[in-house]
DNA sequence: TTGTAAGCGTTATCAC
DNA sequence: GTGATAACGCTTACAA
C-alpha cells in the first residue's frame, strides 16, 4: 500500500526533495543495500549485470556515492589528518621550509588515503571553528614546539588520536620527526672556525612564544621553549662558546636585516662571521651587511640553515646546512599511516648536508681592534 | 539484570576497551543521553547540578566530548570546507597572492565554524586520497580556472554542495569572487602610455593548462582557458593593440627572468616598457633587464600586478595594481557561510588600486631604430 | 554472488 | 529541565 503502482521504478516511494540514499538506489535497482554498497566500495566482487543495474539506478536518482559522513561514522575513519600550525597560515606558508614539509606531508598522508585539514593551535574557545577537540580527524601532526603545543597534545591524547610531532618534543610516547640540528650547526661553526673566524655572532630563530628580538642573555636561553633554536645554538656554542646571540622574531629576510643592522651598525666590535639559523635570516643579514658597505664574504662571512632557494640573494650561494624538508613531511605522513594501521611508529632523525657556498670565506686579517670600515658610513651620525 | 550491582558507577556495564560514548556517560551520571548531549552542546538549559554530574561522569570515563563523525552525520554538517587548488601545494603556497587569499579564507570560514581541507584538482582515481567526490565537506571553494575546474565543478554540483569560485567562471549559478583585471591592467597600460611608451611588451600568466612559455600567437590567445590571463591582456591591448605577448608558465620570479631574457636579449627591437601580469614576474623581468645592463626605469619601465611584497627587488618599488587578496579570501568564506545558511550569495567584484612605484618612468628618447645599448654586452656573441 | 540485520554515536523532536 | 525515541546513511559480519 505504501508503494503506489507507478509506471516503474522511476516513481520510488520517497520524498523527492530528499537526497537519494544508497537504500533508495538499492531499491530502485532491485538489490539489497549491501550489494549496492559493495558496488560503490568495490570491496567485494559483484556480477557485472548487477553492477550495471545499480549504476543505472544511481544515475537515475542522481546518487553520486555514499555520504562521506555516514561512511566515516560507520568505518570509524574520516580520512582526514589534522595539521596543527603554530601561527597564522600566511606566516606559516611564508616559510619555504614549512611549505616543502607540507608538501611531503600531503604526499605522505595521501598514500594512506587521507587529506590534510589545516588547524591553528590558538583557534580556541572564542570562535566555534573546528578545533583539535572537535574536528573529525583520524590523526594529528603537530608542527613546531611552542608552549601551546602542550595543550594541543593533551587534547589529542585525551581523544586517543595518533599523533606525530615534527620538530618538537612531546615525550617518548610520541613519535617525532627531527633533524640533527646540533650537529649540522656545529659543522657550520667548525667550517667558519677553519676559516679563521673568531669574532662570531649568531642570529637565532625565536626562543619562545614571545619572540622578542635582539641580544639574548643566558636566562632567556635557559628558559627558551623552542627546541630547534636551542639545538642549533648549542651546536654553535660547542665551537664558539662566547658567540654573540641575537634573536629574531621569526624566519624572515626582514628579520635578518634587523638583526644584521644590530650587528653591523652597533658601535661595538663587529663580527667577522654570522651564523644565521635559517637561510631567510642569512639573506637578511647579507643585505644588512651590504647596506653597511661590508662585502660578503670578504669582510663578513654569513651562513644559513635549511638549503632552500632564496630569492633576492643576487649571485650569492649561501653556505648552509641543507635539510630534507619534503622528506620530513613525507615521513610524518608515513608515520601517521603506520600508527593508523596499528603499528608503532618510530621517531626518525634526519640528517642535514653541509653545503659550502660563496658566502663564507677566510676571516679578514685584523687591522685594528675594530671591524672593517663602513664604506658608506651608514651607521654614523 | 544487565547491570550487576557493582560498587558504584565506576563499574559500568560496558567493554572497558571501547571508548566511552555519550550513552555511557549518561548512564554513569544517571541521566538520559539527550540530557548528556545537551550538556556538551549547550543547546538547551540544564540544571547546574545535572551538568556537574554529567561532567564528573565524563571525566571519570575519560569521555572528551561527542564523536565528531557521529555528530556530523546527525547534524548533516562536517564543519569542513574544501579548497581546491589547481596545483601542487608547494606551488600554490609559493604564490604570495594565494597565500594571502588562503589566509582570508580561513578567517572567513572560521566565522562559520569551519576548517579548511586542502584538495588538489588532480587528486583522482589513482590514489584513494579523499577527493572532491568523497571528502566529508560542507562546501567547496574553487581557486583558479584551469580546465580541470570543470570536472571539479561537476562533482561538486552533483553532490549538491555549495560552491564559490575565486578567479574563474563557473556559470551564472555559481557566485564568484573576482577582480577588475581588465580595468586595472588598462590603467597600468595608460600609465605607461602617458609616459610616452610605444614599444611595449607584456609577460603573461599561463594561458592554459599546458603552460607553454614564450611568444604567443592569436590562436593561442583565443583558445586560452585562463580568465585572468586573458582579462589582464585585454586591458593592455585596449591601449596597446600590438603589444608583444610573451607567456610564462607560472607566477614566479624565475619565469619573469626567462621571459625578460627573451625580450631583452633577442635581436629584435627591445621594448621600452614591460607589463608583467604579476609582481613576481615583474621582479624577474627587472632582474633580466639588469642582467642585460638595462636600467629600470631609465632604459625600460616594468609594471607588475598584485601589490604584494616581493623580496629581492632591491630598492625598487614596483609600479603595480594592488589587489585585495586577503579580502578576496574572506569574501569567499563569507559567501560560503551565507550559502550554508540557505541564503543566496552574490558574486563580488573587487577593485585593484593603482600604485605608482619607481619602476616606471618616461620612455627613453629614441636614438636609433634600436633599443638602448646593452652596456654589458651579455646578449652579444 | 547476494541478502539480512545489527549497529556506528549522535542529536532533534516531542512529550512529560 | 529532563527523558524516550527515532532517525542520520552507511558498512560488514554472517547467513543463504
Amino acid at each position: 500500500m505504501t508503494t503506489p503502482p507507478g509506471p516503474g521504478p522511476e516513481t520510488p516511494d520517497r520524498d523527492p526533495a530528499r537526497r537519494a540514499t544508497i537504500a533508495d538506489v538499492a531499491r530502485a535497482a532491485g538489490v539489497s543495500p549491501s550489494t549496492a554498497s559493495v558496488v560503490f566500495s568495490g570491496k567485494a566482487p559483484v556480477a557485472e549485470a548487477t553492477r550495471q543495474r545499480v549504476m543505472a539506478a544511481a544515475a537515475e536518482l542522481g546518487y553520486t556515492g555514499p555520504d562521506p559522513r555516514a561512511a566515516s561514522l560507520r568505518r570509524g575513519r574520516s580520512g582526514i589528518v589534522a595539521v596543527v600550525l603554530e601561527e597564522h597560515l600566511r606566516t606559516a606558508f611564508l616559510d619555504p621550509v614549512k611549505t616543502a614539509m607540507m608538501d611531503g606531508l600531503t604526499d605522505g598522508v595521501a598514500t594512506l588515503g587521507a587529506g590534510v585539514l589545516l588547524l591553528r593551535d590558538d583557534a580556541d574557545a572564542g570562535s566555534d571553528a573546528p578545533t583539535l577537540a572537535t574536528a573529525p580527524v583520524d590523526a594529528v601532526v603537530l608542527i613546531g614546539c611552542s608552549g601551546r603545543m602542550r595543550t594541543a597534545l593533551d587534547i589529542v591524547r585525551s581523544r586517543g588520536l595518533p599523533v606525530v610531532v615534527i620538530e618538537g618534543d612531546a615525550g617518548d610516547e610520541v613519535p617525532r620527526i627531527e633533524l640533527d640540528n646540533r650537529e649540522a650547526a656545529g659543522q657550520l661553526a667548525r667550517h667558519l672556525q677553519g676559516l679563521g673566524h673568531e669574532r662570531v655572532a649568531t642570529v637565532t630563530l625565536p626562543f619562545d612564544v614571545e619572540r622578542r628580538r635582539g641580544d639574548v642573555d643566558e636566562d632567556r636561553i635557559a628558559q627558551g621553549t623552542v627546541e630547534v633554536t636551542r639545538e642549533r645554538l648549542d651546536g654553535v656554542r660547542e665551537v664558539f662558546p662566547d658567540v654573540r646571540v641575537v634573536a629574531s622574531s621569526g624566519s624572515f629576510i626582514d628579520e635578518g636585516v634587523l638583526a644584521g643592522r644590530l650587528l653591523f651598525a652597533g658601535g661595538g666590535t663587529r663580527p667577522t662571521a654570522v651564523i644565521a639559523q635559517s637561510d631567510l635570516l642569512a639573506a637578511g643579514v647579507i643585505r644588512a651587511a651590504e647596506e653597511h658597505g661590508l662585502r660578503v664574504p670578504e669582510d663578513v662571512s654569513v651562513t644559513g640553515f635549511d638549503g632552500i632557494r632564496v630569492d633576492g640573494l643576487g649571485s650569492h650561494v649561501l653556505t648552509t646546512a641543507v635539510q630534507p624538508a619534503v622528506e620530513k613531511g613525507r615521513a610524518a605522513g608515513d608515520a601517521v599511516a603506520r600508527m593508523l594501521a596499528g603499528e608503532r611508529a618510530a621517531s626518525i632523525r634526519f640528517t642535514c648536508v653541509f653545503r659550502e657556498g660563496t658566502t663564507s670565506g677566510p676571516a679578514p686579517t685584523k687591522t685594528a681592534d675594530d671591524a672593517p670600515v663602513d664604506r658608506r658610513g651608514v651607521g654614523d651620525p
